[in-house]
RNA sequence: GCGCGCUUAGCUCAGUGGUAGAGCACAUCCUUCACACGGAUGGGGUCGCAGGUUCAAGUCCUGCAGCGCGCACCA
C-alpha cells in the first residue's frame, strides 16, 4: 500500500491506467471465450467521421458506451466495443481541396482524378487518427485491435458485394430524375441532406399576354372586367386582365430567373377564372430575345388559393413543376450550369450570372418590359444543402436510385412506445439477457413513432455521389454500335457466372460485380466504369456486420466466430439526428443480408448545447474542447459531470460548472479514500456482527439501497440517475455522516471497535470503489490498487484490474440475517442524525461560532449506549454530552425534540430568554399549519371512509406526531415564562 | 398543416396518484488533525393557464398558451 497523496492529481494516473489496460489487452474481445456462462455483450462505435475533432458531443456519446460496456465486463461477459472511423466523402474531399487550393493553389482537376484520390489517402494516413487518439483520453475501452475504417479494402468488398446484390435483385436502377443538386459541392444528395429554411425574399408578380384569347372573354369570377383584381372581404382576388384588347393573366414567382426555363403556365381545372383559357398559349417574357409561346395546361396541384392561380411550370428547376411536366408531357428546359450559374439558355440578359443575381436582373427586365406589376416580400422555405450551407437546387439528372430493402422487418422490429412496458424485458443490460424475439427496443421510445412515420413514407434513395473520394458505383459500361452488339458483349460476361450481372440499356452493355479479378479484365476489354461515388451512408449502413468479417458467402459467415460471438449486437448509442441517416438504413441492411436485427436496443442520446441553450457551433465558439477540460479537471471529472447533467433522451445544456462538480467529487472520493487509509490497520478486515454500531448497520443498508436504485436505473439506461445515486451515497451518507461518525470509534480506546469499523469502511468502499468504475474509470483504478483491495483476489476478478471485478450484488437475506442488519437500527441512526441536525442548529439560531466547543445535555427517552452518545458528541462537536435522565435545564435554555430524547444546550452567560421563546413560537407556528392540513384532511368523510387503510394510518400517526410536538414546545415555552 | 418534446426554487433539472426534491447560486458561521476542489446551518416553490377524473393531482384525462424539435409544404 503506497500513500495517497492529498489533492487528486488525475494526468499521470490517467496516462499510466490507460497504457496498462492497453498493454495487459483489457479491451481486447475474444469471441472464444463466449459461452452460455460468458455472454457476449457488444457495441459498434458510431464511426466518426475521420476528418474529426472530438467535441462535446462525442464526449457523452462515448463515455455511454463505455459505461455500459464496462459494466457489461463486471457482469462478467465477454465485451466488444468495436471501434473505428468513416470517411465521410464531401466532407473529408473537401477539406483536402481546401489543403491543395491553400497550399499549392491547385484545384482537384489539376491534378486528376487518381492522384488527387492519392493526397486524400496521404492526409487520411496524416490526421484521421485525431479523433481515434482523443477517445483514448476519455478512457474509452474500445478494442483498439479491431479498429476499422469505411474505406479498408475488406469493407469496400462489402459495400460492392452488398450493390451487386442489390443490382441484381433490381433493387437498384439508373434514372434521370429530379434530385438534389448542391451547386457548391456539385454533387447530388439524398432528400435528407436537405434541410428546409425559412428564407426572405420576394414575391414578384409580372403578366404574361395570352397570344390566342378567344373574343369575348367570360366574365372573370369577382366582378373585375378588365380589372387586375378586385378586393372582396379584404381579400384580393385575381383573374385574367384586359389590356389594349389583350388578354393577360398575373403570375406570381419567387424565382424570376428560371422564367427562361418555363415551358407552360397551369391553372387548377376547376378555376373559374381560367377555364376558358385553357389550352390556349401565353408569350413568355424571358429571354427577351427568344418569348416563346407556351401552353397554358390544368392540373389539379395549383392551389387556387395562392397568389393569382396561376402557376409558371419550369420542369427542370422544380420538383413539382417536374411532375406536372409529366403529366402533360412538358419540354424540360435547363437554364442552370452545374455551378448554379445561368447558361446560355437564360438568355443573353441572364448567361453567366450566378442564380441569385440572376434573379435580381430577371426582375429588373420584367419591370424595363414592363410585365412587372409588382413585388411583395415574401418568405417561404427553401431546402438548403446541410453540408454547403447554401439553397440546394432541384436538378433534373442521371443518378442511381436504390429502393429500400427490408423495409416491412424494419418496420416491425421496432417497439413502439405508448404501451405500458416498462423496464421489464429491457433488453440485455444489467446483465440480464432478456430474449426479445427479435425485438428492438428504443430509448426514449418516443423515438419509435418517428422512425416508423419516416419508414412509412420513404421514397428511394439517391446513393450516386459526383465525388471522387468514396467507394466508387462497381458498375462498368461499355456501348457498342448497336443493340445486338451490346447484348453479346453481355452474353460473353456469362463465363463469369453469378459474380457478374450485367444488362443491356439500348446499345450499352451494363455490368455489376465485386469480384477484383473481372473488374480488371473488364477494364482491359474496354469497359469504363462509372465515374460516380456512393452516398457514405451506403457504406456506414453496413457497419454492424462489416466490420466483423462479414464476406455475403452465407457458408462462410456461418462460421465466422466474431459474427457468431456479437452479432446482433447488444446497445447501439447515437444521436436521433442520425436516425434516417443510419439507424434505419442498417436496420434494413442488418435484416437483408444478416437475417437479422443489427442491435437490440438504441440509446438516443441528446444534443449538447451550452448554458444558454444555444447549438454548439465553431462560428459561435460556444463548444469547449474536451482535451482542454480534461487537461484542466481530469477525464473522470468530464465523464461524471457529462454523465450528471444528462437525462435521458433530453438536450444537455453543457456548464464547465459541471466538470468542476465532477473534479470535485473525485478529490471527495480520493480524500475519503486517503482518510481510511490514514487509518491503518489491517485491510479488509472481517466485520464482527455483534460489533457493529447503528452507524455501521445504518450505512450497510444504505449501500445495499444505493446498489439496488443503480441496478434499476441502469436497466432503464438513466445514466443520470445513477450519477445522482452515486453522489447522494457516497458524499451525504457515507462521509457526511457514516465517516464522520466513525471519528468517535477511532478516537475513542475500543480497538476491537475501531477495526471494525476499519473492516466496514473497507467493505464499503470496495463496493463503491466498483459501482463508480464504470463512470470514473481512472481514479477507481488507481484508489482500487492504493487501498489494496486487489491484493487478495483472482486475477480474474479484481486482482489485476478493477475493470473485470465482479459488480456488486444487493444484498440477500442470508447476508441481512447474518450481520443483523435490521431496521431498529437504521430508526436509531437516523434520529441521531436528526438530533444532530437540531443540536447544531442551535449555533445558527443563538450566533455560536462553529469553532467554539459547547457543552450539550441530553434527557433520554430511553436507554443509549455509550458508544451510540460518543457519536452524537462528536457529530455536535460537542465539547461535553451530558446524559442525564433526570436533566432539568436552566430557565431559557435552548431545547430540541428528538425520539431519542430532548436535546438541550446550556447557554452558560448566554442565555436570551426572548431570542428562544421567539425561535418556539416561531416552530409552534409551523407545526399548527401541519397539524390544521392533517387534521383537515382526517375530518374528511370521504377521505376517510375510502383511503387505503395503509394511507390512514399513515395520516393518524403523522397527526399523532405533530401533535407530540406541539406538547413539547408548549412545554418548552412554560419553562421560558 | 401533422407529429413529438418541454413548461416544478434565481439557474439547470429530477419527481413512481398519498407530507414538493437535487446540484449550482444565495445568506450566515467555520481553515476542528480526509477533503476550502471542504464542513455546518438556513432562506427560497399559487409545480405554465383553465377545466375534468379521484377521498386525494406536480403526477391521470381534455382544452389552451408559450418555447423547442422533427416531418410535410403553395408558386
Amino acid at each position: 500500500m503506497s500513500e495517497i497523496p492529498k489533492a487528486y492529481e488525475p494526468q499521470s494516473v490517467e496516462e499510466k491506467w490507460y497504457q496498462f489496460w492497453c498493454a495487459e489487452g483489457c479491451f481486447t474481445a475474444d469471441p472464444a471465450r463466449v459461452s452460455d456462462q460468458r455472454p457476449g455483450y457488444s457495441i459498434v462505435i458510431p464511426p466518426p467521421n475521420v476528418t474529426g475533432m472530438l467535441h462535446l458531443g462525442h464526449v457523452l456519446n462515448n463515455t455511454i458506451q463505455d459505461i455500459l460496456a464496462r459494466k457489461a465486463r463486471m457482469d462478467g461477459r465477454e465485451v466488444l466495443w468495436l471501434p473505428g472511423t468513416d470517411h465521410a466523402g464531401i466532407a473529408t474531399q473537401v477539406q483536402v481541396e481546401k489543403a491543395l487550393k491553400r497550399e499549392e493553389k491547385k484545384t482537384k482537376h489539376d491534378l486528376g482524378r487518381e492522384a488527387f484520390l492519392e493526397r486524400v489517402w496521404a492526409w487520411k494516413e496524416k490526421h484521421g487518427g485525431i479523433i481515434i487518439q482523443q477517445l483514448k483520453k476519455l478512457g474509452c475501452s474500445c478494442d483498439w485491435t479491431r479498429e476499422r475504417f469505411t474505406m479498408d479494402e475488406d469493407y469496400s468488398r462489402c459495400v460492392q458485394k452488398v450493390f451487386v446484390d442489390l443490382y441484381q435483385k433490381g433493387l437498384i436502377y439508373r434514372g434521370k430524375r429530379m434530385v438534389n443538386w448542391c451547386p457548391v459541392s456539385q454533387t447530388a444528395l439524398s432528400d435528407e441532406e436537405v434541410e428546409m429554411k425559412p428564407q426572405k425574399g420576394f414575391l414578384w408578380y409580372f403578366k404574361v399576354e395570352v397570344a390566342d384569347a378567344p373574343a369575348a372573354p367570360a366574365a372573370p369570377v369577382g366582378s373585375g372586367e378588365g380589372t387586375e383584381s378586385d378586393e372582396r372581404d379584404g381579400k384580393v382576388t385575381y383573374g385574367p386582365m384586359v389590356e389594349d384588347g389583350k388578354t393577360c393573366l398575373l403570375i406570381a414567382t419567387t424565382r424570376p430567373e428560371t422564367i427562361p426555363g418555363d415551358t407552360a403556365v397551369a391553372v387548377n381545372p376547376k378555376d373559374p377564372r381560367y377555364a376558358h383559357l385553357i389550352g390556349k398559349h401565353v408569350i413568355r417574357p424571358l429571354p427577351v430575345e427568344n418569348q416563346a409561346r407556351i401552353p397554358i395546361v390544368a392540373d389539379e396541384h395549383i392551389d387556387i388559393e395562392f397568389g393569382t392561380g396561376v402557376l409558371k411550370v419550369t420542369p427542370a428547376h422544380d420538383k413539382a413543376d417536374f411532375d406536372i411536366g409529366q403529366r402533360h408531357q412538358l419540354p424540360a428546359v435547363d437554364v442552370l450550369n452545374p455551378d448554379g450559374t445561368m447558361n446560355e439558355l437564360a438568355g443573353a440578359d441572364l448567361k453567366g450570372l450566378d442564380r441569385f443575381e440572376a434573379r435580381k436582373v430577371a426582375a429588373a427586365k420584367l419591370a424595363e418590359i414592363g410585365a412587372l406589376v409588382k413585388e411583395e416580400r415574401y418568405e417561404n422555405n427553401v431546402g438548403f444543402s446541410q453540408r454547403a450551407d447554401v439553397p440546394i437546387e432541384p436538378r433534373l439528372s442521371e443518378q442511381w436510385f436504390l429502393k429500400y430493402p427490408g423495409v416491412t422487418s424494419a418496420r416491425a422490429c421496432v417497439e413502439q412506445g405508448g404501451g405500458d412496458s416498462g423496464s421489464v424485458g429491457g433488453g440485455d443490460v444489467g446483465g440480464k439477457v432478456v430474449p426479445l424475439a427479435g425485438r428492438m427496443r428504443f430509448h426514449p421510445d418516443r423515438w419509435a413513432k418517428v422512425y416508423d412515420h419516416w419508414l412509412s413514407n420513404i421514397q428511394d434513395w439517391c446513393i450516386s455521389r459526383q465525388l471522387w473520394w468514396g467507394h466508387r458505383i462497381p458498375v462498368w459500361t461499355k456501348t457498342h454500335a448497336d443493340e445486338d452488339a451490346a447484348r453479346a458483349s453481355v452474353e460473353a460476361l456469362t463465363q463469369h457466372g453469378p459474380a457478374v450481372v450485367a444488362r443491356v440499356e439500348g446499345k450499352t452493355a451494363c455490368a455489376a460485380t465485386a469480384v477484383g479479378s473481372v473488374q480488371e479484365s473488364l477494364v482491359g476489354g474496354g469497359w469504363i466504369q462509372d465515374p460516380d461515388v456512393l452516398d457514405t451512408w451506403f457504406s456506414s449502413w453496413l457497419w454492424p456486420f462489416a466490420t466483423m468479417g462479414w464476406t455475403g458467402d452465407p457458408a462462410v459467415d456461418a462460421e465466422n466466430p466474431m459474427l457468431r460471438a456479437f452479432y446482433p449486437t447488444s446497445d447501439l448509442v447515437t444521436g436521433p439526428d442520425i436516425i434516417f441517416f443510419w439507424v434505419a438504413r442498417m436496420i434494413m441492411a442488418g435484416y437483408e443480408w444478416m437475417g437479422d436485427l443489427p442491435f437490440r436496443n438504441v440509446y438516443f442520446t441528446g444534443i449538447i448545447r451550452d448554458k444558454q441553450g444555444r447549438k454548439m457551433s465553431k462560428t459561435l465558439g460556444n463548444s469547449p474542447d474536451p482535451l482542454d477540460l480534461i487537461a484542466k479537471y481530469g477525464a473522470d471529472a468530464l465523464r461524471f459531470g457529462v454523465m450528471r447533467s444528462a437525462p435521458l433522451g433530453q438536450d444537455v445544456l453543457f456548464d464547465e460548472k459541471d466538470v468542476e462538480l465532477g473534479r470535485n467529487f473525485c478529490n471527495k472520493l480520493w480524500n475519503a479514500c486517503r482518510f481510511r487509509q490514514l487509518q491503518g490497520g489491517e485491510v479488509e478486515g472481517e466485520i464482527d456482527p455483534a460489533l457493529l454500531g447503528s452507524d455501521d448497520q445504518w450505512i450497510l443498508l444504505r449501500l445495499d439501497q444505493a446498489i439496488r436504485e443503480i441496478d434499476e436505473a441502469f436497466a432503464d439506461y438513466k445514466f443520470n440517475e445513477v450519477t445522482a445515486t452515486l453522489y447522494r451515497f457516497f458524499w451525504n451518507e457515507f462521509c457526511d455522516w457514516y465517516l464522520e461518525a466513525a471519528k468517535a470509534a477511532f478516537q475513542g480506546d475500543d480497538p476491537a471497535r475501531k477495526a471494525n469499523v476499519l473492516a466496514v469502511i473497507d467493505f464499503v468502499l470496495g463496493h463503491m470503489l466498483r459501482v463508480f468504475h464504470p463512470f470514473l474509470p481512472f481514479i477507481t483504478e488507481e484508489l482500487w490498487h492504493d487501498l489494496g483491495y486487489a491484493e487478495d483476489l483472482p486475477e480474474d476478478q479484481g486482482g489485476k484490474t478493477i475493470m473485470v471485478a465482479h459488480w456488486p450484488k444487493p444484498f440477500d437475506e442470508d447476508f441481512k440475517v447474518h450481520y443483523g442488519l435490521e431496521s431498529t437500527a437504521e430508526q436509531l441512526a437516523t434520529a441521531k442524525y436528526d438530533l444532530v441536525t437540531k443540536g447544531r442548529n442551535f449555533r445558527r439560531e443563538f450566533n455560536i461560532p462553529a469553532n467554539r466547543k459547547v457543552a450539550f445535555a441530553l434527557r433520554p427517552a430511553g436507554r443509549l449506549e455509550s458508544h451510540e452518545a460518543d457519536v452524537i458528541r462528536l457529530l455536535l462537536n460537542a465539547e461535553t454530552l451530558e446524559v442525564n435522565p433526570d436533566y432539568v435545564p436552566p430557565k431559557g435554555t435552548p431545547s430540541a425534540h428528538s425520539p431519542l430524547g430532548e436535546l438541550y444546550l446550556p447557554l452558560e452567560g448566554l442565555i436570551d430568554v426572548e431570542a428562544e421563546k421567539a425561535r418556539l413560537t416561531k416552530e409552534l407556528a409551523k407545526v399548527a399549519v401541519e397539524i390544521q392540513k392533517v387534521e383537515q384532511k382526517l375530518g374528511n368523510e370521504n377521505f376517510t371512509s375510502r383511503a387505503p387503510a395503509p394511507i390512514l394510518a399513515e395520516h393518524h400517526q403523522r397527526l399523532t406526531d405533530w401533535q407530540a410536538r406541539r406538547e413539547q414546545i408548549k412545554a418548552a415555552l412554560e419553562c421560558l415564562i
